[in-house]
RNA sequence: GCCGGAGUGGCGAAACAGGCAUACGCGACAGACUUAAAAUCUGUUGAUCUCUUAUAAGGUCGUGCGGGUUCGAGUCCCGCCUCCGGCACCA
């Protein structure tokens, strides 16, 4: 009986089923204890891709399991529907972009129904939709009026080809995230996020995370770039100015024999002004800021400076230092000025001997007298020497004493920099989030009031690139009156960054229709923080960050009581074909829907949980497929082959079973316990999938086996829990299967299988012999025997005996049931 | 340079608490079924050597490399190498 299962059918058949039963509509019983499983939503490209297959396939199953397992499950799905690409299509197809979005959207959403995944969709959240965006123009007041959102004049990073300025987590190696165009810098007033604030509770609290993996924790880390040192504020001599500069390295001040600057240095300006050479050094200035900044600050570019002919005076010895203007000096961090110690750090002395500035040592190796010319800088820490009261002190307790004596004369102290930059928002696009501010000529910023929102976004717009916000030329959007003076006013055109919409909608799933407030406290707190978070390792820094942020500034805020969103984190790898991330421009894509037409989802899915674990990347075999198709062709015939035999027997099991009767238990109740400790300890699909398996395996050894009443017990036991621990991977054909046996009720909302450990356990147990830890041997014994009879049977067996006659045995070591290692000389 | 992760059969991978290395799957090979093929079911499948007509049996080696701890190491410790990811003239 060899045929196969009609899957375009079944699978049609109990989605349209579910679907109408609303069965995985949250019911919000109060009585079960709560799991919040949830996905990163995704942006309405057009198409699902295998990275989306993945996801949401990993979330399906933890769901389900959850679900099985007793839980109240929010399972919610939405669209990340800001963004370009909409805007890209508006301008390539003239299609408004909220057509196109709602297009795939909505073709989406099939795909996803279409892959059998249990989401509530009742809760759905579309984030271009006013009823979503007024709540995030509603968080922006909130971060507003609390001092967290500001406007600033600032040099940004620009995007030519998008035509609009980016956020530095935006900036991927100097090009632009989206379109790969180089990113220029530019300077405009922009709205700001004041994440920066939050720079230190977004570190420490990284610590607290323990479910979230460290690969993420150290990417943010490295990110947010906490460092520790000294400010050393040196005067200007001729004016009344403080040049200050940032080291790590407080101990080497005295070392100090120039100081430079960057080139966009506040105080160039008035440094070179009159100087005989100014000529020249403007001259140099444009040459390096033609140059960009990844190029001019990457580590092989040569370093080059300019004398200023203006000195600074060392506050710790009052010497007086050339200042310089050098491109290696980076304007945005610190203070935008070094102080050069060329004997004690590498750039500086091939800085110091390129431009002749002298070299002196100040810190010795220990136990080491430094003299002559040095051939290279010595960067390490040691003892203190031509550093005047500070002489004979470590570098550790130097740089402690001679912080505090910066600070006694006023003259700097310590300090904490930062890479992290505050979070620019806005957005010279049309296809956004309208910041909620308007411009009065009278008033100034005025806020729009809270019960204006949502500030619409208008629908008969132009969409050109042109490096101004379309909305600038909407005529009946950008004149308004004044919130407060009522007098003519204009309106902010710039949208906000997508990463906002995307910063809150977890919170909005707790409360979906609310139309009162983004969230009631009582329905976020019920649920978050999310228990299990899945998504790409490529929202690490952006996404993972800018939400931990925003839930710190709600909670701060009394509007959630967690500060943290989520708490376990599952960075799921990529899908790759040839060793290569699938793409369009490689032509490696394999399409999910040829996938589900021609094998089904559960084959789909099946294929994708069990070729890798969730967080490896997983390279797509066609092989694979077949493999996983044919599995499950495999249990429906098992369990089909069966049905005339026990679909009316009952589960139970009694009396005394026979020896094969015993051993399919112990197969059974053996894979029912790996798969349980494999889906809930550590979420190895891929494992769990293989004792299931296994537990196939067994069930087929098991089948020509002639059957009588009792032996029917066992089979349909069998084949029960079989059908139970695989429901969540692969839920159409199990949910048929489970009707066939005779039930009405879905398998999806049955109690997850308990299993029975004493079955587990096989009446003998084979014992591993070795012989000076090598495996000489195998031994069966019953599975109750203690240490001595395991002995007295190994001693017996002919082999041991011929390998310790004549030999002394020096002990011996019984690991009980599994193995025996006797030592000899 | 700093931080994080990973190196196991022909391939994807497993070994969760230091106890049979390679479960499960793919591929390959063989048997059964079939007029035949496909499908299906069953079995074999780390390398190498010895013995044997063959089967069977046995030895040695084997988890990136070199050491160490231990009765016993893929797993723990020390020192390296390679690959992947993040940060980086960051002062």
């Amino acid at each position: 009986m060899g045929y196969r299962y009609n899957f375009h059918e079944i699978e049609e058949k109990w989605q349209r089923h579910w679907d109408e039963t609303e069965l995985y509509v949250e019911a919000e019983a109060a009585h079960r204890p709560r799991y919040y499983c949830l996905e990163m939503f995704p942006y309405p490209s057009g198409r699902l891709h295998m990275g989306h297959v993945r996801v949401y396939s990993i979330g399906d199953v933890i769901a389900r399991f959850k679900r099985m397992q007793g839980f109240q499950v929010l399972h919610p799905m939405g669209w990340d529907a800001f963004g370009l690409p909409a805007e890209n299509a508006a301008i390539q197809h003239n299609i408004h972009p909220h057509r196109w979005t709602e297009a795939n959207i909505s073709h989406m959403r099939q795909e996803l129904k279409r892959l059998g995944f249990s989401y509530d969709w009742n809760r759905e959240v579309t984030t271009c939709e006013p009823d979503y965006y007024k709540w995030t123009q509603w968080l922006f007041l909130l971060l507003y009026k609390n001092g967290l959102a500001y406007r600033k004049a600032a040099p940004v990073n620009w995007c030519p080809s998008c035509a609009t300025v980016l956020a530095n987590e935006q900036v991927v190696g100097g090009l632009c995230e989206r379109c790969d165009s180089k990113v220029e810098k530019a300077k405009l007033e922009q709205w700001f996020f004041r994440i920066t604030d939050y720079a230190d509770r977004l570190l420490d609290g990284l610590e607290k995370l323990e479910g979230w993996p460290e690969k993420v924790k150290s990417m943010q880390v490295n990110w947010i770039g906490r460092s520790e040192g000294t400010e050393i504020r040196f005067a200007v001599e001729g004016f009344d100015e403080e040049l200050p500069v940032f080291t790590t390295r407080a101990d080497t001040v005295f070392g100090v024999t120039y100081v430079v600057v960057a080139p966009e240095h506040p105080l160039v300006d008035k440094l070179i002004a009159g100087q005989e050479n100014e000529d020249e050094i403007r001259a140099f200035l444009k040459e390096v800021m033609a140059q960009d900044e990844l190029m001019r600050t990457a580590e092989d570019t040569e370093k080059k400076g300019i004398l200023t002919g203006r000195y600074a005076v060392n506050p710790l010895n009052g010497e007086r230092v050339p200042i310089l203007i050098g491109n290696y000096v980076v304007g945005s961090y610190g203070t935008g000025a070094v102080m050069g110690v060329p004997a004690h750090d590498t750039r500086d002395f091939a800085f110091a001997k390129k431009y002749c500035l002298p070299i002196r040592e100040v810190v010795a190796p220990p136990g080491k007298e430094a003299g002559g010319e040095p051939a290279e800088a010595y960067v390490d820490e040691g003892v203190l020497i031509n550093s005047g009261d500070f002489s004979g002190l470590s570098s550790q307790e130097a740089v402690e004493k001679i912080t505090k004596h910066l600070e006694a004369i006023g003259r700097g102290g310590h300090k904490v920099n930062y890479r992290l930059r505050d979070w620019l928002i806005s957005r010279q696009r049309y296809w956004g989030t309208p910041i909620p501010i308007v411009y009065c000529p009278q008033c100034g910023i005025v806020p729009v009031p809270e019960e204006d929102l949502p500030v619409m976004l208008p629908t008969d717009v132009a969409f050109k690139p042109t490096g101004e916000s379309p909305l600038i030329h909407c005529e009946e959007f950008v004149q308004t009156s004044c919130p407060q003076c009522g007098g003519a006013a204009r309106r902010e055109t710039d949208t906000m960054d997508t990463f906002i919409d995307s910063s809150w909608y977890f919170l909005r799933y707790t409360d979906p229709h609310n139309d009162q407030l983004p969230f009631a406290k009582e329905k976020a707190d019920a649920w978050m923080p999310v228990d299990q978070y899945i998504g790409g390792v490529e929202h690490a820094i952006l996404h993972l960050m800018y939400s931990r942020f925003i839930q710190m500034v709600l909670s701060d805020l009394g509007l959630a009581s967690h500060d943290i969103p989520f708490e376990n984190l599952l960075a799921q790898g990529m899908v790759l074909q040839h060793g290569a991330k699938m793409s369009k421009s490689k032509g490696n894509v394999v399409d999910p829907d040829t996938i589900v037409n021609q094998y089904g989802a559960d084959t789909a899915r099946l294929f994708i949980l069990f070729a890798a674990p969730p967080d490896k990347d997983l390279e797509w075999s066609d092989e694979g497929i077949e493999g996983s198709y044919r599995f499950i062709n495999r249990v429906w015939r098992l369990v089909v082959e069966y049905l005339d035999l026990i679909k009316d027997v009952s589960p139970e099991v009694g009396g005394s079973l026979g020896p094969r009767e015993r051993e399919l238990r112990r197969i059974v109740h053996a894979g029912v316990k790996k798969v349980t400790k494999d889906v809930a300890e550590r979420f190895s699909l891929n494992t769990a999938i293989s004792a299931v398996m296994e537990m196939v395996n067994g069930m087929y050894h098991y089948k020509d086996t002639p059957l009588d009443e009792q032996d029917l017990g066992v089979v349909r036991e069998a084949v029960e829990l079989l059908l139970l621990v695989l429901a969540p991977f692969t839920p159409h054909v199990t949910e048929e299967l489970w009707h066939r046996l005779g039930y009405d009720e879905s398998i999806h909302v049955q109690s997850w299988p308990a299993y029975d450990e004493a079955a587990t356990q096989a009446d003998e147990a084979t014992i591993v012999v070795q012989i000076n830890g090598k495996v000489r041997d195998r031994v069966t014994v019953p599975a109750d025997s203690g240490t001595e009879e395991v002995k007295e049977a190994v001693f017996a067996q002919a082999r041991v005996q011929e390998y310790t006659a004549g030999k002394e045995i020096v002990k011996t070591i019984v690991v009980p049931g599994k193995l025996v290692n006797i030592v000899v000389k």
